[in-house]
DNA sequence: TATGGCGCTGTGAGCGTTCACAGTAGAGAA
DNA sequence: TTCTCTACTGTGAACGCTCACAGCGCCATA
């Protein structure tokens, strides 16, 4: 049985280059140069060759053509949070949701890892060297050697944050964490509150470390005394948040505003103040960090920092395209807006 | 140059199968059977091979093996809700780590893909026929047409919920939605509750037919009279939550509780119960369904029915992965679980 | 001793592309 | 007219792997 002829049963074999060359009456490589932007391709073979196409259903083989280019025209989202962050912050959608729909509109499919056990790591590595042309990564700790790896292994890569402790040749786009605590503590300042306090992210992020940075400035340039008391460390989960308002509350009873590093933590405040009879804004205002679903969800609603996940997902889909397409390394900070609701 | 000195400057050339061949000192044929499960293979070949791999760090170019195989060893979890649902809905988190875990497991990769846009729909579904083995389908509502082209095209599917409208042969795994709903219901009765009210999800879904029809039938089977007007429908957003609440109030100011078919809605539903200065759970009960990270964001925390999403998830890859593999389209329900806090 | 079978091994072909190269025709310049 | 250049086209050779097949030696059986 010849091959075009073994249609009847089973699934037909889907049409290659050369059934559409033939349908077109031109060569392969003439559909091979049409399928590759058309250039030195006349009008008339370039119309036979896309009605072709179309008469025939072809599409490219990616594998094929990966074979023989070394690229897989595809970009991996390595996610490499323990997994109860990834849980529990909403942010991630917004942002994975980006980077899908910014890589569709290249044509490129965006494969999802998770290496939250040191196994899945290295699996995830060894696919990545050699499948994948770049990843985006989320991974904030800095004692993650991910990004070294990567880097070292000459894998075009984005980091969404700035990488603590890489040097600096590691791409990034990363909202500009510091100016948003500015603008958070200068609007507390400024409704009259004096008493300022924070709860902090993991200080091993740099999240963590820029937005503490910015409180302390802006307290600074307000004229506030900075009081250690009033800085409580935090880990940004919910529960964190309620520990670190307890342990603030028994510090410095006469706090009068929490800066709250992420809006998931000021949930976990919230809850501790109502417990303790506080009201809120009333008696204290809280202000939180991300603007992320947490923030509407939250009773009264948060005041908060809004990271600007669309633009954040859409910069490093483009970074991560340039340095594939040969572009060095760059940094983007993206501003951030102070979003007004019931908290603050 | 030769190949193999192609080393000093730039990324060097991956070894291949030939390298790993006369590292081994035998022909790519062994190599090529220790690789595909050792099967005809001396215990001496067998250790050369595996000894050669591992010092020349050779991993299988998949694009070469799927060019002859034709299989891709990828899977693709698609997405085809509006995208409000995916930001909002902390349950896709789960369950999406769940399917790509699992199928980490497997070494195979999963593509995410979100058709939100016609235009988005036709590219992925280009991408999926011919580059993907399989698809892992969330897509609840009845009106979209993806699981049926999806089958018609003989790609084997696993769709997240019971796809309303299809034929019997399209693979699912679903919780069991109606026997969580009849739970809660009883429990409420069973608490002193007379006038249960219910907040409805989507009926296009069968989540939300399956919730209402346990609603029904657990108050007949309590010898309560079902009360259309304590029947409001909802969409799965907090926002619905809040207006329904606010219409069965109209409707039925003694209810005295409401089973609503989703966290994110109760969610809702509570912040119109505390405006109206109605006491949870003293005056209205109030229970959800998911368990999501939204049913302990509540206040007060929800009484709700679990889902078991990372069963599910890991139902899905394994129901994939077999017909994959050539079994028969399968359907999976599992049982669901009340959790007991304090909003009933 | 001949015969068959079995376990293991190597080899050639081919999967569907792209790439480099060679070749053709036609237009313009000499 | 002849030559050169340009625009276009076709062809063979890869890319790295798997599959089918043939061949080898060895043992058990006749």
């Amino acid at each position: 049985m010849s091959r075009t002829e073994q249609n009847g049963a089973g699934r037909r074999r889907p049409p290659t280059i050369h059934d559409v060359a033939r349908e077109a009456g031109v060569s392969r490589g003439t559909v091979s140069r049409v399928l590759n932007g058309g250039h030195n391709v006349s009008p008339a073979a370039l119309e036979a060759v896309q009605s072709a196409i179309r008469r025939t259903g072809y599409t490219v083989n990616r594998h094929a053509r990966s074979l023989i280019t070394g690229r897989s025209d595809s970009v991996a989202f390595l996610l490499t949070e323990p997994q109860e962050r990834f849980f529990e912050d909403p942010n991630f959608n917004v942002l994975l949701r980006g980077c899908t729909t910014a890589l569709a509109a290249h044509d490129i499919p965006l494969l999802l890892m998770i290496a939250g056990t040191e196994a899945e790591r290295r699996r995830n590595m060894r696919y990545i060297a050699g499948h994948v042309d770049g990843v985006l990564l989320v991974s904030s700790h800095s004692g993650d050697p991910v990004a070294a790896q990567l880097h070292e292994a000459g894998v075009p890569l984005v980091a969404c944050g700035k990488p603590l402790g890489q040097g600096s040749r590691v791409s990034y786009v990363a909202a500009d964490d510091r100016n948003g605590a500015r603008d958070m503590v200068r609007f507390l300042h400024e409704s009259g509150r004096r008493r300022i306090a924070t709860v902090t992210g993991p200080l091993d992020t740099p999240g963590g470390v820029d937005r503490l940075a910015g409180y302390r400035e802006t307290l600074a340039e307000c004229g506030l005394p900075v009081d250690e008391a009033l800085i409580v460390p935090g880990d940004y989960s919910r529960a964190g948040g309620e520990a670190a308002a307890a342990l603030l509350l028994e510090r410095a009873p006469d706090v009068d505003a929490v800066f709250v590093a992420s809006d998931l933590m000021a949930q976990g405040v919230l809850s501790t103040l109502e417990r303790a009879g506080r009201r809120v804004p009333q008696d204290i205002a809280v202000g939180g960090f991300d603007d992320s679903p947490a923030a509407l969800g939250a009773r009264p609603e948060l005041t908060t920092v809004r990271q600007p996940w669309d633009r954040i997902s859409a910069e490093m889909v483009r970074v991560l395209l340039a340095q594939i397409g040969g572009e060095d390394p760059a940094a983007v900070i993206l501003p951030t807006e102070l979003v007004h609701r019931d908290s603050a």
